[in-house]
DNA sequence: GCCATTTCGATACGACTCGTAGCGTAACAC
DNA sequence: GTGTTACGCTACGAGTCGTATCGAAATGGC
């Protein structure tokens, strides 16, 4: 009908959401920083996001775009490769400070909840599918018999991977190394084949 | 020399300050509403506490003492209890709000940091040594070859049964029901075993 | 029992953030 | 052009933060 909002005023908004969150951290984060920084006036992020939380987790979500899932000829060596890119997402400050952050505010805000599973969780999920596919075609997994079940393993796998890494790096505050990264995908070879045999056994799920 | 810190103010804080994130949630807690809940003047918190999560980093850490591992005969069974357990501390509302929003700012925060370490993680390590004994009583694993690695291994164990939980119920924002700890629970069986013959062929870690 | 010492409750403070409202101006669709 | 809408700017009340200051209260040492 009239004038269409600015995209330009979006992208400028959440580079410097990003930056922001670079140089200050999530705490000292504010609306008003964000808006002079991006050129904007205040009422302007307000019109387009309901909150602090909601804009920074679309001003990270695409962070996540960069992780990918290169074949390195092994379920051994794919599971590895994902563990180091995501790792290394995590250590940079934009990530760190604000993920869990927003997560946090989620446990009180079902929108924001909805928001942050869409925007990051069901958008990354894809990787674990793909190295299952992978793994598949090699020979080094069988297919789940019913359907279900493999969503669920899909699931599972990566609460399992993610969430161990977070652990790891924000928790327990230790590197995500080399070392850490052989032994936790030892294990989890180990355990996916153990799911592959008793989903084989028939009734067991 | 003179009048002691008064200790019944110190529990009345801390059971102020469960109360009030029970109600309120982490982001609406603020140290005037716990001060004047636990009758007490707001000088008196920041005599004690240094910031609002430290404050509820104490408070909550208590919570995680109700953690247990009966003997349930197996190794499968000590697993699904414990993560069953763990599963139902997180839907309390005062872990469920604080326990993310306190690591989100010990990003930016070392003395946090370290506190949340030495008051929640390293206070509940016990509960995988305690599991890894006795499996190794039962037979179901083998002792590690070399003490670093042993203690490695129950590093990684603790990140990944507690990243998994946490990031199922708080992220994923899906149940730990029977089923998910079920499917889990075989997948770290397997890895552990597998993880158990790797440190047998020597050189391996 | 008395006194020095330290904590305690109360109050006030400036600085900051929040989210909203009101305004005149600028940009686009038709 | 003209109407419609987004925009930048400013101001606002409410609320929080962490600190400073004060007299009163409680305790240990003597």
């Amino acid at each position: 009908m009239a004038r269409p909002r600015s995209t330009a005023a979006d992208s400028a908004i959440l580079d410097a959401t990003r930056a922001t969150l670079v140089e200050l951290g999530w705490p000292k984060l504010t609306m008003g920083h964000v808006a002079a920084r991006a050129g904007v006036a205040k009422t302007t992020l307000y019109r387009r996001w309901p909150s602090k939380s909601a804009l920074v987790v679309d001003a990270v979500a695409i962070l996540f775009d960069e992780l990918e899932l290169p074949d390195r000829g092994s379920l051994r060596g794919d599971i590895e490769g994902v563990v180091g890119s995501f790792a290394t997402l995590l250590e940079r400050p934009e990530t760190k400070t604000s993920l869990m952050a927003v997560v946090a505010e989620s446990t009180r805000d079902p929108a924001l909840r909805v928001h942050i599973r869409e925007a990051i969780v069901q958008r990354q999920k894809h990787l674990v599918q793909e190295g299952r596919d992978r793994a598949q075609r090699r020979g080094e997994l069988t297919s789940a018999p019913h359907p279900g079940t493999a969503a669920r393993q899909v699931d599972l796998i990566f609460d399992v991977i993610a969430g161990a890494v977070v652990h790891r790096a924000l928790v327990s505050a230790e590197p995500v190394d080399g070392a850490w990264t052989t032994m936790f995908t030892e294990l989890l070879l180990g355990g996916l084949s153990s799911l592959d045999e008793a989903s084989d056994s028939a009734s067991a799920y």
